[in-house]
DNA sequence: CGTGTAAGGAATTCTGACACG
DNA sequence: CGTGTAAGGAATTCTGACACG
C-alpha cells in the first residue's frame, strides 16, 4: 500500500526546474503542446511526478535533436499504436498458437 | 541512473500535508524534535521525501499512542543499535563461522 | 508537551502579453 | 515554433509569539 511514488503528481515546477534543468517556460510550454499533464493543487499550482520529470527530459533531448512537439507527439502516437498491435498479435497467438514454440 | 525516488527531497509542505494528513504545525514540530531532516531551497522552503512522509505517518500513529516525540526517538536509536549489534555478530559469524550450517 | 492560530514578510507560482524569428 | 522577460496578482511558506495545559 502507498506505493506508485513514480507516478504520484507531488512536485512544484520549481522543483523541476532543478531536477531537469528546464525552465519554467519551457515545463509549461510542453504542457501546453500536450506532452505533459501536470495537476493542479486547489490554489491552482501545478504539481508533477517523477515520471513527468523523466518524460520531460527525453521530451528536451528530443527538441535539442531538431524535433518538433509536434513531432514528439506524433512519434508516441504511432509507438503507442505499435504496441497495441503487439498486443493483438500476443493475442492471436495465445488463443490459435501459430508460432507456439 | 536516476533512481531513488524514495529519498529525494521534492515536495513542499503543503502536499505533505495532503498526503499525511497533518497541519503543517505538527509537520514543523516533529522537525524540530529531530524526527526528520527535510532539506531546504535557496528561498527557505522545506521539501520532503517520500520516505519523510512515510515516517511523518508512524510517528504521528505512535503520538496517537501515547508515545512522546523523545520516546519515539529514543526508540528509534535503540533499534538502530540492535541492528549495528546484529551486523557485528554476522561479520564474527562470517569471520569465524561458529555457527556454519 | 503537542498543537492551534493570527501576523507580517518573503519566496513561489500563475496568466497573458510583447519580443524575436 | 520555441523561449526569454517584465508585470501584477494570488497562493504558499516561513518564523516567532500568544494560548492552553
Amino acid at each position: 500500500m502507498g506505493e506508485g511514488y513514480r507516478e504520484k503528481k507531488v512536485m512544484t515546477i520549481g522543483i523541476v526546474c532543478e531536477l531537469t534543468g528546464l525552465s519554467e517556460r519551457q515545463i509549461r510550454y510542453y504542457e501546453k503542446r500536450k506532452l505533459i499533464h501536470p495537476e493542479r493543487s486547489a490554489g491552482n499550482t501545478r504539481k508533477y511526478s517523477f515520471t513527468d520529470v523523466e518524460r520531460l527530459v527525453a521530451v528536451a533531448e528530443k527538441i535539442e535533436e531538431g524535433w518538433s512537439t509536434h513531432d514528439i507527439k506524433e512519434k508516441e502516437r504511432k509507438i503507442t499504436q505499435e504496441q497495441r498491435t503487439d498486443l493483438i498479435r500476443g493475442q492471436l497467438n495465445a488463443a490459435f498458437g501459430m508460432y507456439r514454440k
